[in-house]
DNA sequence: CAACTTATGTAATAACATTACATTTAGATT
DNA sequence: AATCTAAATGTAATGTTATTACATAAGTTG
């Protein structure tokens, strides 16, 4: 996925994400962004879709939520596995990629002919902070 | 968690997922239930819930869904990390563990002074059958 | 039995996400 | 510039998943 211009509701969702300090969900999203003239929920999940697309925003799946990506300039979503530990606590969510992992998992795929799509490592927990 | 005498609730609900081919919704095990007095999802949740405690019911984050355990006689999800493959198409789920992708994360845990909760690991995908 | 904990029943509501359809905008083509 | 087209947007309605609140019943332990 290659550069992209935002279009205006992209650009105002992927704000609202940088700007949190922890994963916020769509109608959350959909709340802060009310002043900018959103109105339904289908405003926020189709820009997060494409976020998601441009490898700008991850879904955490086990919280139903979105983070803006830690590291977008890397284009770190399309060359492998993120995976994230989020705190249960505060919500601080740390997004790593270890290519061990990557390579553990691929060879289970493989071994049974198993074609991987999306691949979700989350681990719930509590940060340093909140420990 | 030692082995435990199930409700009937809880009983009916373990049945239920052992007897699918794939996950199912907390609504759809409702659903199948109904015949046996079940009116509530509450019903379903609430069995669900000890399931998971028991370790004899996974709960598949990315699609909201619901399994047996594998092979719950090993009380293989006290001891450690559970992996899941997930067929998109025809919903067959493979449960795994792998030693070294849980001291990888554990590694990365500790390095931060990460305390881990539960901790998902699922890989959508296309199993052989559905390639 | 009394006190306590655990499980259950039921209704209502909250939280998350999608379908369907009409309209507008932005780029490309002529 | 006028036209065409694909992408994006607006809006309403609905579908799906999960929880809160409160009342009742059943099992456990002193």
């Amino acid at each position: 996925m290659t550069a992209q211009q935002l279009t205006r509701n992209q650009a105002l969702v992927l704000d609202a994400l940088s700007a949190a300090e922890a994963p916020l969900s769509a109608y959350t999203i959909l709340d802060k962004l009310r002043g900018d003239g959103f109105r339904a929920p289908l405003q926020v999940y189709r820009a997060l879709e494409k976020l998601q697309d441009f490898g700008l925003v991850h879904r955490l799946e086990s919280i139903n939520a979105f983070v803006a990506c830690a590291h977008p300039d890397e284009d770190c979503c399309s060359h492998g596995l993120t995976a994230f530990t989020i705190c249960e606590s505060c919500g601080k969510v740390t997004e790593f990629h270890d290519h061990m992992i990557e390579e553990r998992l691929a060879a289970f795929a493989s071994d049974r002919n198993f074609r991987p799509g999306k691949t979700t490592i989350e681990i719930r927990g509590h940060c340093a902070g909140c420990a």
